[in-house]
RNA sequence: GCGCCUGUAGCUCAGGGGAUAGAGCAACGGACUUCUAAUCCGUUGGCCGUAGGUUCGAUUCCUACCAGGCGCGCCA
């Protein structure tokens, strides 16, 4: 909590003069272990200047501090730290009232208040499936989101449709040579299956007729040119598909501000190209155009290929423009995997050359892979897990345990739900966003641990303490701080004190896994305190502040949940 | 070949110049007539990839190497 850490500051600012206040603060850090302390001074840096030990020098200052007005309870040498104890009382008041005052929005702030961020995230080819493989764009994505319009940020969700393109053309290819009208007739799930399936079966046969290949480029070549059979074509594929997406988007509880996909920049790509050529970067290069790169030690940009049909490169930087002119954004945050990495290198370069000075707002969030234990998914060799089956599995699998644990449960449906998906969420989430991830059945399906489940089992835990405390806790008048003494109590406490700059962290590092790994710690001290306290007590004083210490922290998992995408079921 | 990312307990992963390196899973042993046992407590488990360097101090920063992943002109 910053005031207790200012004190700190300002105490030792009198025995430091040579040093300034920001310079003292960006020293104090945390001990390992509750018991050395709160807060703690390491003097090693001061001993070149100071030319005596550090630990002398830990035990001079120590001498020489003396708390004036209540905040530090102590202080102590050890080694050459100093170590400060807060006076728990005052603590608990301060964060607790703060985390009442802020009820859903504590942990936010309002830094971001009319600043623009534009994210793209989730945007997945929609010639295939939603597959687990689309699920780590849109959950972190998501999370991304909801961490910034808590920062205060306005936030734009755009789902930027891979809707165009060459795999287009290759469906439409394998729809005129194995496809017939009436195979689209199901439902949108069996139709998006049918589509599938000739986009597996063109691969493949791809493999013994390369000529295939060029028969799926000169589709597409048709459908940039407005043919229109090919364009139809297109049309139904994409709606068919589309829908099938929406409706997990619906299911998961993801939604977008706009779906302005590839397709959307088509007419506007010729301008774009103009003013490319415009500025001189265009160069052709074995009948493509190309902005060369060589100098900043990068391959060059593919604008358009020999046959004159466009690049995604070409799609982003329209995209990018476009996004610029509407939204005037503060930042533009690209939610996508890492292996495009060299191409968001390349293409922010390519705006920093045209010299929108906005370039340096674009961000490329990336994030590793999903694989298979054997190797890496892909659509092409349909080789695939189905986002859909993961889901439902993961629901399945909630409704059981819930008929076993809690039979009378009302709302069964909704909380299996909220918590199957949750777990599929938080399984994504928990971890760096930068490393790969196994599928793992066995793991996704475990709700035991770190996981969402026990996240959110925590919260409901949580509230129903609350809920039969209510009578005794009409407000937050009248509290004895003093009595949350307990080391649980403490610990948990100062975790709640933490949530606001943890916010903060996974908002400037794009790191929802930040939120998540918090979250697993506050549980973690929230269930211990549950199991060596009763909350309920007789004593009305140590059952209202105990009460306190339950809401607030029940409300800072619901709120963090909610910065995951996650619901936060009062009961499971 | 060049570039980017990742190597921490049997497995999945946190931590990220400082005090004895932490969780979860798995295994084993405990705790429900008491606020939800999807919980909690305990035991077992570590040359923090290797070798150098910077530093009072490196698992953390730098360099090289090794291993794995991903990229590197007409896919996105």
């Amino acid at each position: 909590m910053e005031i207790f850490k200012n004190r700190i500051v300002q105490m030792l600012k009198e025995h430091l003069s040579e040093y300034d206040a920001g310079t003292i603060k960006s020293l104090i850090e945390v001990p390992p272990d509750p018991k050395m302390g709160d807060y703690a001074f390491p003097c090693f840096s001061l001993a070149k200047k100071f030319r005596k030990a550090p630990n002398f020098i830990a035990k001079e200052i120590t001498q020489g501090l003396k708390d004036t007005d209540g905040y530090i309870a102590h202080i102590e040498n050890a080694g050459g730290y100093i170590n400060f104890f807060v006076n728990q009382a005052r603590f608990n008041e301060t964060v607790l009232l703060k985390v009442f005052a802020g009820g859903q929005r504590y942990g936010g702030s309002s830094e971001g208040n009319g600043k623009n961020v534009v994210l793209d995230f989730s945007s997945p080819n929609i010639a295939k499936p939603f597959t687990v493989g689309h699920l780590r764009s849109t959950v972190i994505g998501n999370s991304i989101y909801k961490i910034y319009s808590f920062l205060g940020y306005s936030c734009v969700r755009i789902n930027h449709l891979g809707d165009w393109g060459t795999q287009f053309g290759k469906v439409i290819a394998a729809y005129k040579r194995w496809g017939r009208p009436e195979d689209l007739e199901g439902t949108p799930s069996e139709s998006l299956m049918v589509i599938f399936n000739l986009y597996v079966r063109f691969h493949k046969e791809a493999e013994e007729d390369p000529s295939l290949e060029a028969e799926g480029r000169a589709w597409f070549k048709k459908l940039e040119e407005g043919d229109e059979e090919a364009r139809r074509l297109w049309k139904l594929f994409t709606e068919i598909n589309l829908k099938e997406f929406k409706r997990i988007y619906d299911l998961m509880g993801v939604e977008f501000d706009s779906y302005a996909g590839e397709s959307f920049y088509e007419d506007k790509m010729d301008s774009m190209l103009k003013i490319l050529e415009d500025a001189g970067l265009v160069e052709e290069s074995e009948g493509a155009l190309i902005v060369d790169l060589s100098e900043y030690k990068m391959p060059p940009c593919l604008l358009q290929k020999q046959d004159g049909a466009t690049l995604y490169a070409t799609r982003d930087l329209t995209a990018a423009v476009y996004r610029a002119e509407t939204y005037n954004f503060h930042k533009l945050i690209y939610v996508v995997g890492m292996e495009q990495t060299l191409h968001f290198k390349q293409f922010f370069k390519v705006l920093e050359l045209l010299g929108y000075k906005w370039s340096k707002s674009c961000v490329h969030v990336p994030f590793g892979l999903i694989r298979f234990a054997e190797g890496k998914m892909s659509t092409r060799q349909g080789k695939v897990i189905f986002l859909e089956e993961v889901l439902t599995q993961a629901i399945e699998m909630t409704s059981e345990i819930i008929k076993e644990k809690n039979p009378d449960l009302v709302d069964k449906e909704k909380v299996a739900r909220d918590v199957g998906i949750g777990a599929v969420i938080f399984g994504d989430l928990r971890n760096n966003r930068i490393k790969d991830v196994k599928f793992d059945w066995e793991e996704v399906l475990n709700f035991d641990g770190e996981t969402g489940p026990y996240v959110q089992y925590t919260h409901a835990r949580a509230s129903s303490i609350s809920r039969r405390g209510q009578k005794s806790l009409d407000g937050i008048q009248d509290i004895d701080f003093s009595l949350l003494k307990e080391d649980e109590e403490a610990a948990v406490v100062r975790l709640l004190a933490d949530f606001p700059s943890r916010v903060k962290a996974a908002a400037e590092e794009y790191e929802p896994s930040i939120i998540a790994r918090y979250l697993i710690d506050l549980s973690r001290a929230f269930n211990k305190f549950y199991n060596a306290h009763r909350v309920l007590v007789d004593e009305e004083d140590l059952k209202k502040a105990r009460l306190t210490l339950v809401e607030a922290t029940r409300q800072v998992l619901a709120n963090g949940l909610s910065l995951l995408g996650m619901a936060a079921p009062f009961e499971m």
